[in-house]
RNA sequence: GGGCGAAUGGCGGAACUGGUAGACGCGUUGGACUCAAAAUCCAAUAGUAGCAAUACUGUGAGAGUUCGAUUCUCUCUUUGCCCA
């Protein structure tokens, strides 16, 4: 017997199946669809560790569905626009487009040595214009339906990368790609109208149930439902303004009111504008960041206003107004009121600027004379010191009160508020899907006619400019639409635009005249399964969900609202981090173990500092090359490890030493195969054994209940039970009746997981017709004994194996008799017996 | 600061609906084979006591419900993630 030679056999199959297109797809509809995606990757140049674990356990999950008779879509693409190739095209002077191509290239063989069950006719890269037409044909769709529209504000500026961010994609005031610190800046930018949809994205979170928690949460949080009211705020002194309009959760404080801030964009601060000192402090205002952590953490600092405003339910008090940093435009209408005693950020600028601190919610602990004195108290309560409403429940039952109140003297408004902003999706970038309009001299938007789509990106083009290179452009810019000569934008849209409609694609990825037709539509989706890192819970998530609801609008005949039925959260793959003397990082490849002490390779009498286990990253070094473990163990046994260790939604820890034993794993897996192949060939059965069926069945059953509860690694557990049994099996007994059939069974529950060995096996014996998932046999699976646990008060003192369905009167004259037993109940009167069929009987004694 | 989750041997992790805690793998130890090593195979492996049978303890800590709790409830500790 020869050993197991995986790379003969891998690319063997690999080869089988490309030239018998095994995984392409067409619509059936005599077969139930499986529609299972992954997130597809950024071609950046290699495949990375992250990229084997998730597209391993999305090909498990096709495979099987396959198996089952699923007609399985499974196909992958290219997140193909992006700044990392601009700016590698620009370092090396090459044109984005070759330096992406080549690297999709490279990925692209990289995933079929995975030997993934992926359907490559349906391929599409995001960057190639066969996919952005479309993409600039649903801009234009939605410019129609007033989804997408132009304003000038406040953008975060990334400095480092050139461009506006989305507020999404700024993470603790950094840029999420370079890590600059973002700055603010004010630009006439393209918006899709995302805030439109906050309510239909809240109410289709419900119908998402087999979403984590998780993401569900996060989502909800971002698009943050707060329900409170506007207040219009009188307001006396010696400019023409009659009324401030603020937002508020809590109106219920009104009586705790103390002072009145506004942002310092707000409308009025034109009275303002060529006051010195209010000039100086706006400049103050911009040091502090606008993040919320900036402004809850920074100092509170204001500039007082020579303005008065009345507090519309106590008319006698006027109280001062501010311009504070801590009031941003964006949020509610750019002015807050100030209630010190229940907001630490106004008790912080109520400190600093004197202003009074009236408390008027208690905690249910402390009675009426309750002050606030050291911080504000914003917790639930009874109201105080407020007139007609002291006594209320705070905040549940104060606000509606408040709020009906405010609404009989028409003062405020019911209202919902969401933290959700429109998505910015102007990006002053060379590699992106051109925005499809033009401007004439008056700056007025022209939609770029139909017929003249796609705006081809210009190439050849000088990537070695300052900001958008586009820009300096002219001969593309110049254009002509019936007579007129426009200007083109030059912006170009945000690589999620990309990501947010690319699984429509995949259905119809050769419709020429539209981005998908609606059959394969009708057909494919919604995606059945959608795997991906967590990483994604809020950007891409979101923005495809409102892709989907943005073309679904004033669309009578499309009725998908939500592209993901479910989503599957892989964790990351980590391993150690190294480092030598000077604290520099070593990559694992430099250090070896060597007496139980990591040392360096090229140095053994450097002693390495061994960092915790962290998600591999190059900055660390802590990377492991697929390409290169592929090469020395394999797909199969790849496959096998980056499932095996850890849940797949959980973090698993990259060990050279797990993968070597799973790459033994398929070694004894082989001769295994070749001493079953030999009893097979060469032996005459001779019985049938009713326990071998019920162990096959067993593992049947426990592999199948594992899948489908995406438990992959009880899965590799399963495998090596089986294994562990039919070892021991082979080499013990004779061979039995249905031996070709049950392993034929064993072998088709572990091709999921082990395509390439698995096929090879039913191959060499033979049985590679028929091959579908087995059923199993719930009635083998029933034993004719049971081990009854024997408890004496509770505790386990004893194990019989006995008949099944045995009744409980018989089992205790059993017990009573048993040796082991009678030191328990020697001598003692039984007070009480629990019996539970076929498991348990706890016999309870007087002492 | 808020929200959500997690905590089980030396390690990663199993445990159906409350019913034998520690499956499976890694590591470790001992043995076989070998001149030797590697590889492979066999055995042991939660802790304490004991030659052993066995007994007691044990799923972050403390309480509760129950005949019985890793599983349900409450309080606390630690920790991770997300939002700030």
């Amino acid at each position: 017997m020869e050993r197991y030679n995986f790379k003969s056999v891998e690319e063997k199959w690999q080869k089988i199946w490309e030239e018998k297109k095994q995984f392409s797809s067409s619509i059936d509809k005599s077969k139930k669809k499986f529609y299972c995606l992954e997130m597809f990757p950024y071609p950046s140049g290699k495949i990375h560790m992250g990229h084997v674990r998730n597209y391993t356990i999305g090909d498990v999950l096709s495979r099987y569905k396959f198996l089952k008779g699923f007609n399985v879509l499974h196909p992958m693409g290219w997140d193909a626009f992006g700044m990392p190739a601009e700016n590698a095209a620009r370092d090396n002077n090459l044109d984005p487009k070759i330096w992406t191509n080549k690297n999709i290239e490279t990925m692209k063989s990289q995933l079929k040595k995975l030997g993934l069950s992926i359907d490559w006719e349906r391929e599409i890269s995001t960057c190639s214009e066969d996919y952005y037409k479309h993409q600039q044909t649903f801009f234009l769709e939605l410019l129609d339906k007033g989804l997408v529209y132009r304003k000038e504000n406040y953008v975060n500026w990334d400095p480092v990368d050139e461009t506006v961010l989305a507020n999404e994609q700024v993470i603790d005031g950094k840029g999420w790609r370079s890590g600059a610190a973002v700055e603010r800046k004010k630009l006439s930018q393209w918006f899709f109208n995302i805030s439109k949809f906050s309510q239909d994205l809240l109410d289709g979170l419900e119908k998402l149930d087999t979403w984590p928690n998780k993401v569900k949460t996060m989502q909800k949080n971002w698009i943050g439902k707060s329900f409170g009211c506007e207040i219009d705020f009188e307001v006396m002194g010696p400019l023409p303004i009659k009324k401030i309009k603020c937002f508020t959760t809590r109106p219920d404080t009104l009586f705790g009111f103390s002072f009145l801030a506004v942002s310092v964009d707000h409308e009025i601060s034109k009275f303002y504008s060529e006051d010195p000192n209010f000039i100086k402090f706006k400049q103050e205002c911009s040091k502090t960041g606008t993040t919320e952590e900036a402004i809850a953490v920074g100092e509170k600092i204001g500039f007082k206003t020579n303005l008065e405003a009345i507090n519309p339910i106590n008319p006698s008090q006027k109280v001062p107004v501010y311009f504070a940093n801590f009031v941003l435009m964006d949020y509610g209408f750019g002015a807050v009121f100030g209630c010190p005693a229940h907001d630490q950020r106004d008790f912080d600028f109520a400190k600093k600027y004197d202003l009074e601190i009236n408390t008027v919610v208690r905690p249910h602990d402390e009675n009426e004379n309750y002050k606030v004195t050291n911080e504000a108290y914003p917790g639930p309560g009874i109201i105080i010191n407020s007139n007609f409403l002291n006594g209320l429940e705070a905040p549940k039952n104060s606000v509606l009160e408040t709020i009906n109140y405010l609404e009989k003297q028409n003062i405020g408004k019911k209202q919902v508020n969401y933290r959700l902003k429109d998505w910015g999706v102007s990006r002053q970038r060379y590699w992106g899907c051109p925005i499809p309009v033009a401007y004439d001299s008056e700056g007025n938007v022209h939609p770029i006619p139909k017929s003249m789509l796609p705006v081809k990106l210009p190439e050849n083009i000088n990537l070695n400019v300052k900001g958008n290179p586009l820009d300096s452009e002219k001969s593309w810019r110049e254009i002509e639409i019936e007579g007129k000569k426009l200007i083109r934008e030059t912006d170009t849209l945000d690589t999620f635009v990309c990501s947010s409609w690319y699984y429509l694609r995949f259905c119809s990825p050769k419709e020429n005249s539209y981005g998908f037709n609606k059959e394969d539509i009708d057909y494919w989706m919604p995606v059945d399964q959608y795997i991906g890192g967590v990483e994604h819970a809020i950007l891409h998530l979101l923005y495809s969900r409102f892709f989907m609801k943005a073309i679904d609008y004033k669309n009578n005949n499309f009725n998908i609202t939500e592209p993901f039925q479910s989503l599957f959260t892989q964790g990351m793959v980590c391993h150690e981090t190294y480092k030598d003397e000077n604290n520099n990082w070593l990559s694992p490849d430099q250090v070896e173990k060597k007496n139980n002490k990591y040392v360096q390779k090229d140095k053994p009498d450097k002693i390495v500092k061994v960092g915790p286990s962290e998600s591999m990253s190059k900055s660390k070094k802590n990377v492991v090359d697929p390409e290169l473990i592929i090469q020395n163990y394999g797909a199969d046994s790849v496959r096998l490890f980056i499932l095996s260790d850890s849940p797949p939604e959980k973090d698993v820890q990259w060990s050279e030493q797990g993968m070597i034993s799973s790459y033994k794993f398929l070694q004894k897996l082989w001769i295994l195969h070749n001493e079953i192949k030999y009893k097979i060939l060469n032996e005459k059965p001779e019985f049938k054994d009713k326990s071998f069926d019920g162990f096959i069945n067993q593992t049947i059953s426990n592999i199948t209940n594992n899948l489908d509860k995406f438990n992959y690694n009880v899965i590799i557990a399963n495998m090596y039970e089986a294994y562990n049994y039919l070892i021991n099996y082979i080499k013990n007994k004779k061979n039995i009746i249905n031996l070709k059939d049950s392993y034929k069974k064993i072998l088709i529950c572990f091709s999921p997981v082990l395509p390439h060995f698995t096929n090879e096996c039913l191959s060499d014996l033979k049985i590679y017709e028929d091959i579908k998932w087995p059923k199993f046999d719930r009635t083998s699976l029933e034993k004719e004994e049971e081990n009854f646990v024997i408890q004496i008060n509770g505790k386990k003192r004893h194990i019989l194996k006995l008949k099944k369905d045995i009744l409980e009167s018989d089992l205790l004259e059993i017990v009573k008799k048993d040796k082991i037993m009678e030191k328990y109940l020697n001598n003692k009167s039984i007070k009480k017996v629990i019996f539970i069929k076929n498991r348990l009987m706890n016999i309870l004694l007087n002492e």
